[in-house]
DNA sequence: CGTTGCATGTCGAGT
DNA sequence: ACTCGACGTGCAACG
């Protein structure tokens, strides 16, 4: 099994040995000069120069220039590939449903042609990830504070699964966001999300959103929420200040390497804390 | 100006052949047995097998396996590529700084190697984006609805420019934040980030909805006779008491082709409006 | 350089 | 099929 390649085949040529690929499954890849056009979700066209077109067996479509790391143009996997030859030129369509789209390359010239058998290994094994950070802090809970102890991870709430729960020292309820990287006001929404899903469940008082009415003229400025959901009418920040009363006490930590100056000012609003942490490496 | 490219080559030639190529500024790509391995924001590794590593001019690096879209392991632009064999091996790294990252591509077997000169056209016109949504209500204002009057886009706010900013049949400010494709709630929080800032700025009670301090209702108008037919949600929705308060009034308007139960609710709430628009084509 | 918001985002999981 | 949220998101515009 090795690696066949064409140089400048003819258009004919090219077209034999493209089905031929398909059918072996093989990576393929065209490099010459074409014009591209999509259409789909969006729209695009693209004049004549040279690209690299990679054909995978799983559907994926990419058109490479010599700039960029995204593709100039491309289809997802699960789309399939046709190869016919039309008034003597290579044409190459990717095409697929919901949505539907379609890719379409036409070749001038066809300067190298190969088609690749890929085998072994696919597993990636990646670290740093957000998993690994929450993976952190349950083991070693003292990361977010003395004495906080979690309780569960993916714990469901109206508003979706909380990354972390648990109680602090004093047995108040937590919620935990975790982010790997800065963040904006979207996290500080998403955690108000759950915290406020948290407070409405533990209270059980299905009046518990009107006493909310009673909301908060406290953001003075922008308050706003990013481009995360937050919602709004949550008011009820985060310490139940004024009424100790119905709603219980539960406090909403974001764990990130640092935070927006905007995240920090909606963070107090809300009466929420930042606990520096990386996903990876030390404190 | 040709394609070379390089059979099975030994780990030494193809060092000579990837020099070659990086001084001429050509895309090259390598076919071979590998293994990859990543450090920077993350961290990775991937066990042998076969990949196809594409190295751009621009500093762009991609490593591909036979699935996917998206590299198994990639380099942005910007990063500088270095090979060497090192214990008879090809080794090619691509490194940048800010974030510190590091690639390491450990060749076994190098089955094909090949570096392409690039010309021509890099230009794109993709048709379909937000700027389209935007100039097609421009365009025919009627599209958000009978009366509506543009007056100007990205226009600035204490919370970032909104896209398209106009009045109604009656005068009253409209805020109009536009998607291209079916949106969740994000959107909406989007939208009443500006609806607020524009309400502070028009001097007054950011929420609009609320509260307890009766303020005169200086004005007499008030949503109830319904000029705009189509949805039920004038106004008074979830918290929002119709309370015809002194705050100037405005809409947010919300363009998307669709929305996601959730954001209609959030929607609702706020007592914005959805209009469904398509990017291109029809209504 | 950091922040902000769009993208044909892509991708995977849960429902 | 659809929704939701993470991602080494990438990317351009702007301050």
């Amino acid at each position: 099994m090795t690696v066949t390649s064409l140089h400048d085949p003819s258009h004919r040529e090219a077209l034999w040995e493209l089905e031929a690929a398909f059918d072996r499954g093989d990576l393929i890849s065209v490099f010459g000069r074409c014009t591209v056009s999509y259409e789909g979700r969006a729209a695009s066209d693209l004049g004549a120069g040279d690209r690299l077109l990679l054909l995978k067996p799983d559907g994926a479509a990419l058109v490479h220039t010599d700039e960029g790391r995204t593709p100039v143009n491309w289809q997802p996997p699960g789309s399939e590939h046709r190869a016919t030859v039309r008034e003597g030129r290579l044409r190459v369509t990717s095409t697929r449903e919901n949505p539907d789209e379609t890719l379409l390359v036409r070749f001038s010239d066809v300067h190298q042609l190969s088609a690749m058998p890929v085998t072994g290994g696919r597993d990636l094994t990646l670290h740093g990830s957000e998993e690994d950070l929450r993976t952190r802090i349950l083991e070693r809970p003292s990361l977010i504070e003395d004495g906080f102890e979690p309780r569960e991870t993916e714990r469901p709430s109206s508003a979706g699964p909380m990354d972390v729960f648990g109680v602090d020292a004093d047995g108040t309820p937590v919620v935990v966001e975790l982010k790997r990287r800065r963040v904006g006001p979207d996290a500080v929404g998403q955690l108000a999300r759950y915290v406020r899903a948290l407070r409405e469940e533990l209270g059980a008082d299905p009046d518990g959103r009107d006493s909310s009415d009673v909301r908060d003229s406290s953001d003075g400025r922008d308050s706003s929420d990013g481009r995360d959901s937050s919602d709004g009418l949550d008011g009820s920040t985060g310490s139940d200040v004024a009424d100790g009363s119905d709603a219980p006490r539960v406090r909403g930590v974001l764990v990130a390497p640092s935070i927006t100056d905007r995240a920090a000012e909606r963070l107090a609003d809300r009466g929420f804390e930042h606990v520096a942490l990386e996903a990876t490496g030390g404190k």
